[in-house]
RNA sequence: GGGCGUGUGGCCUAGCCUGGAUAAGGCACCGGCCUUCUAAGUCGGUAAUCGCGGGUUCGAAUCCCGCCACGUCCGCCA
């Protein structure tokens, strides 16, 4: 257990024994008070009808009841709150010994023992990854992190379109398509070759109906499983798909598993769900095609029907994703997946089915807002879209000068470059996760190559200072003596670095990944204050000159490991 | 028309789930701090009817209702 559990522990069951007389079975709640009252405090509102007292009699009373020990140092009444002060030199011990012991590990949480599916990104093989595109796979990468550190056993997974309509697109692009009537990318990856056969097949068949019943066909012969068709369409997408695989590897970002949507045609689960959908009492027919009524579930507007099999015969997307989170359902205890605010209606659509058909694990969503140009939407199909490549450059590019302009006489040219992409990698990942993800995002250049205040540089800044001083150090085995960090910066410092665990706590069971990147910021500032109030190399005390290199090398650990969750290098110098 | 989400100083963001003690940061602007561990730092200042209107409560940015604005969806697309 870490330090702050076990004092919220110890303080809670103090609080149980001092209450027991009043026999409300309200639960106790401890928060965390404001600056400069506290360690952690006991809201008496809710309670103070049942001892018949106001909150403010209440507090003091209470207070009166609990007695001081090692760990609790001083008990204050005010305005209805009983707040409890932590011993410094205490916590200070136990939290140091925790994270020097831990190390790598500090933060982690007690394994759960339970399989986690984490589904994200899945974009369609049709072109390169755009930014708009790219807050999926960082929100879904840093979940997968936030998931580990709390101890899930984690599988990502990126549900693979290889039988859509989009893909057929791309492919039909390719064969019918003369390459001279291609727009040229300047880029030479194999998706920023493509994505123009797509874009401008899309335009043909808009005007073009013979070119749609061609793509029909393409659909057709796929789901009918026509081997020289598969083939094709394989050999369509494949290099686009590597093409994003590389993109997302440049920012940190690997995916454990693809599944393709085929996989669920093949081994006949499709069928199954379709067979067993007809059989529901929302199923109806309209012209050979099946759908459910939706009605009834509380989804209202213009169409409640929710098609799950075309005339044809042949089935939609959502048909196959009701196929593959039974599979998913089957394999893990838990299944998150991170979707664009566009897919609201069709997820809901799914679980409904899901709901139907008995699925024991119903998947848990993350809905991230669009980011979008102030000319609109991104879109590939329109071309109007910044690509994730261009911004990686473009970071990494910005990145560069910021380090030229200010170590040029230091570095060397390879140094320099290895700091601008970790910079500027970091930059492009923290400025997404930063905000929550329900919020919409404008693009602009200017923010999104942030490099002041809350960005990255900052927090990567602070740990290259801590590194600075151990690196002049010569200490092999950190020893400390916490009586003497007794500033209220080292203090701070200490309690901001005792957190972490229960910010990893919070950020998985919310699946909020960017209060990670807000803890970020915080500890990073509390230790740039610290370094401002307490030189450590020229304390003159041997001691407390120790103590502070082990809070330094402390500090540096937690960065360190808070980075990680965000998939964010920590530079030691920079 | 209906569903879902968002609305916090000039700009961007946290806090909202789980109501509580002076609404917290950043950018921009103004004024300080480098003979001391990298100033990508730090200290101070100006700046907010928490979209609007009701309600619940001892107490509402937070919960409930209505309205407005923006985003998104309501395809036998994915």
């Amino acid at each position: 257990m870490y330090p702050f559990d076990q004092c919220k522990k110890e303080i809670t069951i103090e609080l149980q024994k001092v209450l027991a007389k009043y026999h409300s079975n309200i639960e106790i709640r401890v928060e965390i008070p404001p600056n400069n009252m506290g360690d952690f405090a006991f809201p008496c509102f809710s309670l103070a009808p049942y001892a018949k007292k106001s909150p403010i009699d209440l507090a003091k009373d209470i207070a009166s009841g609990i007695s001081k020990n090692k760990l609790i140092t001083k008990i204050d009444a005010k305005g209805g709150y009983v707040n409890f002060f932590i011993d410094n030199t205490y916590l200070t011990s136990v939290t140091l010994k925790s994270i020097l012991e831990k190390k790598d590990t500090y933060g982690c949480l007690q394994k759960k023992k339970k399989k986690v599916i984490i589904e994200h990104t899945s974009a369609n093989p049709n072109g390169p990854l755009h930014v708009g595109r790219a807050r999926n796979p960082i929100i879904g990468d840093t979940l997968v992190r936030i998931f580990k550190a709390a101890g899930y056993d984690v599988e990502s997974q990126f549900y693979l379109d290889d039988m859509g309509k989009q893909v057929a697109i791309l492919a039909w692009g390719i064969h019918n398509l003369d390459g001279k009537q291609i727009p040229l990318s300047e880029n030479k990856k194999a998706d920023h070759q493509k994505v123009g056969f797509y874009q401008i097949a899309n335009e043909r068949m808009e005007s073009d109906e013979k070119v749609t019943e061609a793509i029909g066909e393409i659909v057709k012969k796929l789901e009918q499983g026509d081997h020289n068709t598969i083939d094709m369409i394989h050999a369509s997408y494949a290099p686009v798909l590597d093409g994003i695989k590389q993109s997302l590897s440049r920012i940190n970002i690997h995916i454990d598993t693809y599944i393709p949507e085929s996989a669920f045609i093949n081994d006949k689960s499709v069928d199954r769900v379709i067979n067993e959908l007809k059989q529901t009492t929302y199923c109806h027919e309209q012209d050979a095609a099946f759908y459910l009524d939706m009605e009834p579930f509380g989804i209202h507007g213009r169409s409640t029907k929710f098609f799950f099999l075309r005339s044809d015969g042949t089935t939609l997307y959502a048909t196959r994703d009701i196929a593959y989170h039974q599979w998913k359902a089957h394999h893990a205890d838990l299944l998150i997946n991170v979707l664009g605010e566009d897919h609201k209606l069709e997820s809901k659509q799914v679980q409904v089915a899901l709901e139907l058909l008995h699925t024991k694990v119903l998947p848990q969503i993350v809905f991230y807002a669009f980011v979008s140009l102030p000319e609109g939407k991104m879109s590939t199909r329109r071309g109007r879209v910044v690509y994730l490549d261009e911004l990686i450059d473009e970071c990494i590019e910005r990145a560069y000068e910021e380090v030229k302009k200010r170590r040029a006489s230091e570095l060397t040219e390879s140094q320099m470059k290895k700091i601008a992409e970790l910079v500027g990698i970091g930059c492009l990942r923290y400025n997404i996760i930063k905000i929550q993800p329900e919020k919409d995002i404008l693009f602009t250049w200017e923010e999104a190559l942030n490099f002041e205040g809350n960005a990255i540089p900052f927090i990567q800044y602070a740990h290259a200072r801590a590194c600075s001083i151990l690196s002049k150090t010569k200490v092999k085995k950190y020893t400390y003596d916490s009586t003497l960090l007794t500033h209220n910066s080292e203090i701070l410092l200490v309690k901001q670095l005792a957190r972490f665990p229960l910010v990893i706590d919070d950020a998985c069971i919310g699946c909020k990944p960017h209060i990670v990147a807000n803890y970020l910021y915080e500890t990073a500032s509390v230790f740039n204050q610290f370094y401002r109030d307490c030189p450590v190399l020229s304390e003159e005390n041997i001691i407390l000159r120790s103590s502070r290199i082990a809070l330094v090398n402390a500090t540096k650990i937690v960065l360190h490991n808070a980075l990680d969750l965000l998939g964010i290098s920590a530079p030691e110098e920079m």
